[in-house]
DNA sequence: TGTTTGCATTGATCCAGGTCAAGAACTCTG
DNA sequence: CAGAGTTCTTGACCTGGATCAATGCAAACA
């Protein structure tokens, strides 16, 4: 019990305090993450009539499969998630990693179908926001579309600052940009911003960042003896953030 | 004059036709490709009128630069762009390359600053929406706001795939997959799918898919050898589509 | 309680693709 | 069209990180 790999995942509090409640999105936690941010009070009163939340779906679950036709986007409540692509012969990216108030199944919109494959990584919970009717509400709501198009900039951004590391970065640089841009999630959601638990495996974190898990579990060491960072199982303490940012290139 | 290197950049004439005459939209060659699409046309006479045509840029010459204060989307109308962005000590990743009827600047919706450097391959032209003035008349033309995000969404999905290149693939793999990329491009401009010319370097191309440049002249050599493709300068002729689609993994 | 199954670490070896170096070919400029 | 950059190609060599292999370790099961 007293085990690191016995923490409770981080969001599953959240989940309890406002899942299982079906908190609405004027009071809700995520509130300051999340698309209503802009959005008039009697707006927010609309938007959350289409908003479904969904039951909580648990480790390992799929929230939608690739080639699956789009229906929704889907903003992370409580959990984690990733999603993945697959080239041929059976080898898969890790495109991303989610967290509580980012989106999933945004590049769905264009082709129509999700492009990828998105599962829980712990138990967890989204809010479905079904995309026609975002659209026939987005028509009265112009600042709810911009809202969305700024989401999807938001990703879009991130996801060119993914091929700078995967183009251009060491293997070092690439753990070390990993771990950072955790951090500062993690900080963003009023966490920690030196101590979170991993909720993915290395496997998977060696996967996203284009390296062999043994690659993974060297660098691991390696930060470890510069006293970077402590690592036991998957909870982490940063001890130098400011070194491990140089590190980042 | 008759050698490879010294034939006109392929979206030259459309620029001459098009742009210097300040065609509408309605009868845009790009029309198709374009954000008109399914636009009332009362709507699209609206949508023409905040469209800026700014004059044609020269090789080399820069769109906007990374950190510079977003105000604008562009729609490339005639030649191609590369957009890059910068890591640290000067490594530089190229994050793209834009043809005719496709959009520049997205990215920059979320930080309302340009995340990237966008420079002319050779001599080009773009359609320049502002976007304040977008989104003030998408509040009237919900129509518009959605084919907005469906251009976005398609960004990044094609961003998605460009982090299993980056990620998953073997040189030779990213270098069809960028040949198979282009062959389409051109095709859905109505060009040949089989001849046309590389408007940018060798070393962007290398740096786009995470490889040195001699990598892509030794494999450039090899798929010539191979008869998969004939290569004079910077006019290709794919000459087996089929197996080099085999080849994208 | 031992067994299975999946994840993580560690060491030894290997190779795809990077780096270095030297020419060749092209492209600009005056 | 000569000369000076560039950009491209080709060869020789080297290395970061992959792959292979063995072991450790903990949760899940029967």
């Amino acid at each position: 019990m007293t085990q690191a790999n016995n923490v409770a995942p981080l969001f599953r509090d959240l989940a309890k305090v406002e899942h299982e409640h079906h908190v609405a999105c004027q009071s809700c936690a995520l509130y300051r993450l999340c698309l209503p941010l802009g959005l008039h009070s009697d707006d927010l009163a609309q938007l959350d009539k289409i908003i479904k939340r969904s039951q909580s779906l648990s480790r390992n679950q799929s929230l939608f499969d690739s080639q699956a036709p789009f229906k929704s986007i889907y903003v992370v409540r409580s959990g984690a998630f990733k999603t993945t692509i697959s080239a041929s012969n059976g080898r898969e990216q890790v495109t991303g990693f989610y967290f509580p108030g980012e989106f999933i199944g945004m590049d769905a919109i264009y082709s129509q179908s999700y492009q990828s494959t998105a599962k829980a990584l712990e138990t967890s919970s989204v809010c479905e926001l079904p995309f026609e009717r975002l659209q026939e509400f987005g028509a009265a709501m112009p600042q709810l579309q911009v809202q969305m198009m700024s989401r999807l900039s938001k990703e879009l951004s991130s996801d060119k600052n993914l091929m700078v590391l995967l183009g251009k970065k060491t293997a070092e640089e690439k753990m070390a940009t990993f771990l950072v841009s955790l951090s500062r999630r993690f900080q963003d959601r009023g966490f920690s911003a030196t101590e979170f638990q991993l909720s993915m495996s290395r496997g998977d974190i060696a996967n996203h960042l284009g390296l062999a898990v043994e690659t993974v579990s060297r660098l691991f060491g390696r930060l470890q003896d510069d006293r970077l960072v402590r690592l036991e199982g998957k909870s982490v303490t940063i001890e130098d953030l400011e070194a491990l940012q140089k590190l980042c290139g």
